[in-house]
DNA sequence: TGTACATCAGTGAACGCGCGTTCACTGATGTAC
DNA sequence: TGTACATCAGTGAACGCGCGTTCACTGATGTAC
């Protein structure tokens, strides 16, 4: 419960790092332990780059890493687990991009570009966590892809929220909102997905695929643009 | 090469069947084996219900069907080959269904509503086979994915024609018409994939993604309309 | 500061198990005459 | 129609292999006094 993290005692330990009174391993070892169990979910990443989550081997991510097969349970229940802490990783740093975007105040037009320019940026920085979500979106491992259906209803919270506060939304009902917000957020993780099938270098194919991306955007603001008009 | 299918030498056989000479195998033999085939691929795809193509195993399959784990390769060289017909099968009928659903000549509201009921009742009838696509769509096994890519290309081109032949089209250059037809064909995907995330007797849930369903094609719809306005 | 004890991340060996693939085979179906 | 031979879908046994999980352990780090 929140009201039990708040109540937790803190001080300062002797080499001056901030504990807490609920671990009892501070310090050099802490952090060599938080060292292996991110080489555990580097490696765990990138061997997904060419397979399911559900096909990697637990000995296969410890071989990669160099550590023992025993050595995993000391970090992950399993390799759902680990499946749960990536989207975490994937997704996680993509709230406060959403949140950035959606503050802007330039044109319709400007954010969208913008929107299709930082998409683009964000696949091409984080290709293997991209990848990594749209392979197990609708993967066979039920805790990852209701971890990653999490993440998304929080952007399109986020969107949603966002969008109520922007004139243009004069008429739309929250429920309305909501589904457009769920457009965008769509939108957005279909662009992801098609920017993973080119070649990261190959400019001429990104800029295809990103005039695509702004053509959409602009069809669906249009849309919600005259959505109060008189339909014919 | 097509002309070495037109060049097969055709005749009948003793009991009647149509033969071809390329075929040591006609009759009862040929039945049989395209009964295992077909109970193969059965089996396969009921068990990837709750799981991914790359961790299903082959004996897995062939126990389910009773039949020794060698027979598997009288029918498909591995899992792959498999997953390829599952892919050919869960997506061959819908090429008439989209041509049916283009050819209408209803208003756009009505289009709308129908489009979106025949996408719920076809995912209704082929739950399996769409969870199976939309589970392997960015999936492990490279060749199923692009088995699926062709097939959804192949439906964005059948949209694509379609869309050039209505009035509304004025003014939409081909390139233009291939995004927008993409963006029907992504949204027809998108929505079917959320009907599989509610249980098929749950009404009120599908309803309500109908709901949204149509409200999301509404918005597109609209832009389209207003495509050539000039914009603010 | 120094010492004695506690913690716990990582080890390495062991286990039983099911996997994919191969192979020579069997016997029903098909073909030739 | 009857017979002798060919085809080939499916068998069953065997193979080597890597898997996930367990366990008692080791030794560096942390704690108490």
């Amino acid at each position: 419960m929140f009201t039990d993290f708040l109540s937790v005692r803190w001080r300062k330990s002797a080499n001056g790092c901030l504990l807490n009174d609920m671990s009892h391993t501070p310090g050099v070892r802490q952090a060599q332990k938080q060292q292996t169990r991110q080489a555990l979910l580097d490696a765990g990443l990138r061997l997904l780059e060419h397979q399911n989550l559900s096909s990697l081997g637990l000995r296969e991510v410890t071989r990669a890493v160099g550590v023992s097969p025993a050595a995993f349970y000391r970090h992950f229940p399993d390799m759902a687990g680990l499946g749960v802490a990536l989207v975490g990783e994937s997704l996680g740093s993509l709230h406060a991009v959403i949140r950035a975007v959606m503050a802007e105040t330039t044109d319709s037009a400007g954010i969208i570009d913008r929107t299709v320019a930082i998409t683009a940026e964000y696949v091409a920085r984080h290709r293997p966590h991209i990848r990594f979500i749209a392979r197990e979106r609708y993967g066979g491992v039920q805790a990852v892809r209701e971890a990653i259906a999490a993440e998304l209803q929080g952007f399109a919270d986020e969107v949603a929220a966002g969008l109520a506060t922007q004139p243009a939304s004069k008429g739309w009902s929250p429920g309305e909102l909501r589904v457009l917000a769920e457009l965008y957020v769509d939108h957005m993780v279909m662009t992801a997905a098609a920017f993973l099938d080119v070649a990261p270098d190959d400019t001429a194919g990104l800029e295809h695929l990103a005039h695509a991306a702004r053509l959409r955007m602009r069809i669906i603001s249009i849309g919600r643009a005259h959505w109060l008009d008189p339909q014919p």
